[in-house]
RNA sequence: GGUGGGGUGGCUGAGGGGUCGAAGGCGCUGGUCUUGAAAACCAGAGUCCGUUCACGCGGACCGUGGGUUCGAAUCCCACCCCCACCGCCA
């Protein structure tokens, strides 16, 4: 959400920012409507003035008749009021619709384009694997290694449903671990976050109204969230954080469930793309400065890198275009580590900043240092999603055997060098 | 699932038709005292919206939305949320 006095100081800057998101929303609607709210607003104001005027002078005591002349005054006034209060209510609707449909405005680095194919690479790193053999799909090797079922997986969950066993569960819990290790070193506050929320957090975030298709929910009009992103921001809602307690910097687990509506064909067969998965985000609260949400973004995204470079996996980083940045962000930094299989990079990790968009939409607010009262700046970024993460990482470390070997850092987590260097168990 | 009780400022908590933007306490800010701090004492301070160059003025805000009334934090209705006890289950 953004302040309506910005969008009428900024109206040209808030246009832009639609047109370079390719989200369709009428600034000059909104602002005729506003023109409109504020004129019924002054009239009704008035009028109510008018009314605890006459008030106040029937509660100090009048002669009967004098009363009667006052009370009937008040009659008329009422029935005045009604009318432009009902026209106001109307106003204000269609003015909170249309807000919700007002974008945050992309920082001027965010470059144009429609769709993550016009993302803009900014950083290469490692080098991509040559296989003096003919490599094969994490699904194949995975299977092989008896790391995880994906038959039963469909039998049992359905459609993009898979199991993970073994060494592929195992691998999991190394990954968790050792990220644990190594992102609290930096401070964060670790938290295990409920993925069931309330409707309301997930407007906050930013997520509904536009992407309910993308969203479960139960049968008590409760929804799953599809990141603990949003459980952690609702935390603090409707809360004043004490100032000196800035940044909060969360580390929160979840799982996390998405529909895929629209992503039918993509990615049908294997751990790219699933219904459901573990995710560790990364989430930050700090003071309301432009600066202080760049420094804090740069630095989130530097721990998503430094995390996968330590796992040894080749990734490039590409900031995200208009298109493909959400309506709440206003830079997004995706991460994207390379696939062999596919001969792409597949996104990994996001991190985004948000100004006060979403602070303001969960009124998460903080007292400064003069004790004035504001709106906090929220960030957000992966630290390591699972099972997704196993994709690249046992598609980059295989070998000629069919065996896989285990990136350094996790082989304490894991008690041996590699997968399947003794003959695998056949699948069961 | 059943039955009660409740949602009031940064926090806690009184108030149950007009004198209530709302007592008291905590916390906060300034001052007195003190070498400094603490304590004590004194004083101050809510948020949002509109309007104004500004001092200011006006309005709204006691969970949300309706209603009753000349007038609602206070009475009525609906909804949301919380708590307690019982039942059921881990």
């Amino acid at each position: 959400m953004l302040d309506i006095k910005f969008i009428r100081e900024n109206k040209d800057l808030v246009k832009e920012a639609a047109r370079k998101k390719y989200i369709d929303v009428d600034i000059d609607e909104l602002i005729e409507v506003d023109d409109k709210r504020r004129e019924l607003l002054s009239r009704v104001e008035k009028k109510r003035a008018e009314q605890n005027a006459v008030s106040d002078a029937i509660s100090a005591g009048v002669t009967d008749r004098e009363r009667n002349t006052l009370i009937d005054k008040m009659r008329i006034l009422k029935e005045e009021l009604q009318v432009e209060e009902e026209e106001l209510k109307h106003t204000m609707s269609v003015w909170r619709e249309i807000m919700l449909q007002v974008p945050n405005v992309p920082d001027m680095s965010v470059p144009e384009g429609n769709s993550d194919g016009d993302n803009k690479e900014i950083k290469v790193w490692g080098e991509k694997p040559t296989f003096s053999f003919t490599p094969k799909s994490h699904i194949d090797i995975m299977t092989h290694l008896d790391m995880a079922d994906f038959k039963r997986g469909v039998k049992v969950s359905g459609f993009r449903g898979y199991f993970l066993k073994n060494d592929g569960a195992l691998l999991s819990y190394a990954i968790w671990n050792y990220a644990q290790d190594f992102f609290l070193a930096r401070g964060f506050t670790p938290m295990i976050v409920p993925a069931i929320v309330r409707r309301s957090n997930l407007y906050g975030t930013g997520h509904l109204p536009n992407e309910a298709e993308d969203l479960y929910k139960t049968q008590d009009e409760d929804f799953f969230a599809g990141t603990a992103e949003v459980a952690t921001m609702g935390y603090y809602a409707d809360e004043v954080i004490d100032g000196s307690k800035l940044p909060i910097k969360f580390l929160s687990f979840s799982p996390c469930y998405r529909r895929e509506a629209g992503s039918h064909g993509k990615d049908t067969k294997g751990l790219i793309r699933v219904h459901e998965f573990f995710k560790i985000e990364q989430v930050i609260l700090c003071e309301a400065a432009h600066d202080e949400s760049v420094k804090w973004h740069e630095w989130l995204n530097r721990n998503a890198e430094e995390f996968i470079e330590s796992l040894g996996i080749p990734y490039h980083t590409v900031i995200n275009c208009g298109g493909d940045v959400g309506l709440s962000q206003v830079k997004k930094y995706d991460i994207e580590l390379w696939v062999p299989m596919e001969k792409k990079y597949r996104e990994i990790s996001s991190a985004s900043y948000f100004h006060d968009f979403q602070t303001r939409r969960f009124n998460i607010k903080y007292r400064d240092q003069n004790g004035k009262v504001q709106y906090a700046h929220s960030l957000n970024c992966t630290a390591i999603p699972t099972p997704r993460i196993l994709v690249s990482l046992v598609e980059n470390f295989q070998r000629e055997d069919g065996s896989v070997v285990i990136p350094k850092v996790l082989r304490k987590y894991m008690n041996k060098d590699a997968i399947g260097t003794e003959t695998p168990k056949a699948a069961a």
